[in-house]
DNA sequence: GTGGTCTAGACCACA
DNA sequence: GTGGTCTAGACCACC
């Protein structure tokens, strides 16, 4: 009665999210070995059928494949991962528009905000 | 051991962050009346304590002010509510930046995204 | 059993330390009549035979007189009143010298405490 | 109706309260560990939620500091503990002042009394 | 063990 | 009605 507060989304697909998040972060690289399902299901305190259920669907969405025998491993095609990288991205900045839109904001001043904002240090590569 | 994945902040501060995001929104105006506290916990389908604890939060924020007997109320004090929708802004922005700066995406990129997916539409007046 | 911390002193001495304030106040005068048992009662909402101890307390410290048929009078023996006045200032002297010591300051820190918080307005005439 | 008489601050404020004295007085030691929640609620005669909040509101005030799983301490910050002590001070200075002046004395009166009633004995190191 | 959150149900003061 | 305090008893995460 009270979970209308924790519920969100399935832990398979928060984990997906993580594991895609760390894609596109790099933390995984293309052509990379995923922990097994047995060991990431011990890392993420989870049942070893959740983390099948997530690399079946990272699988379903190309961003890995399975070996067999050998293990998962992250993509190693180009488009997929620029695909992936810009749905991320899009979401991002969507994301945010709609979220200064809402604090009524225009477009002038959602640039100036970056601007602001923005410290210049250290510019990872593009993808 | 399984629930680092609902490892989200306690409800009384979920739902005060929604209030404020109300309030930001405009969704509750400045004067406004909140529900009372056990109008509030049935809506939420939460006890009346937490809801308590919520408006009690708030209130130490200095966004809502509670009259004795008559119920709890938006602040009409402009500073605060200027800071508050500062702060809010300054909170979708850096993480906006983050996000993107993960994405490995620069300033001059991140802005001409922006200029990409706004779409003119209506632009909402400002603070 | 959670009463350790509304107990306090009976509630007739209260009072009875109410009327002390008035009168060293000068709220009540000397020779002054106090209200009747009756409505002193329903004034503080309480039994009256509360307020019945009340002054029997009062007229056993000899502050006040009681007139039978007339009421209850603010003693006008002036000696009373200034051995009153005199005891309720060492108590608040000597409380204050215990509160500052137990600060960790020294006679010379407390003088120059007064000297400090002390604001010169209005001197009210001395007994 | 019948309760102007026990008017009293909540609970947990006065238990507050008497925390900071004992700070203030040196009975509790900087760094040092306050009893856990549930042993000072049985101490006070009081429930541990009450103690919860008692400690919350410390914490807030940033006397105290709690660490997970260990307990609750006194801070160990001097500027904050300085400013604590200069708090009451004002305080108890203050309502010394507020209390002479109804008895009708001036200041140069209230400092003759403090020479007279204090007792040279012991003075306590300064802060 | 520790503090932190939450529920259920009660009583209070204020208006 | 309103918000504010308190109790009783529970479960959680951290150490």
């Amino acid at each position: 009665m009270t979970d209308e507060y924790s519920a969100s989304k399935p832990i398979y697909l928060q984990i997906a999210d993580r594991i895609i998040r760390e894609i596109v972060r790099k933390e995984l690289t293309p052509g990379g070995k995923l922990p097994s399902v047995r060991e990431m299901a011990v890392q993420s305190g989870v049942n070893p059928n959740t983390i099948q259920r997530t690399y079946s669907e990272l699988e379903r969405m190309g961003v890995v494949e399975t070996k067999r025998g050998q293990g998962t491993f992250v993509t190693e095609k180009e488009d997929i991962l620029i695909e992936l990288n810009a749905k991320i991205q899009r979401e991002v900045v969507e994301d945010f528009i709609q979220n200064m839109k809402e604090l009524g904001l225009t477009k002038k001043e959602m640039i100036s905000s970056i601007e602001k904002y923005h410290s210049e240090r250290e510019e990872t590569k593009k993808w």
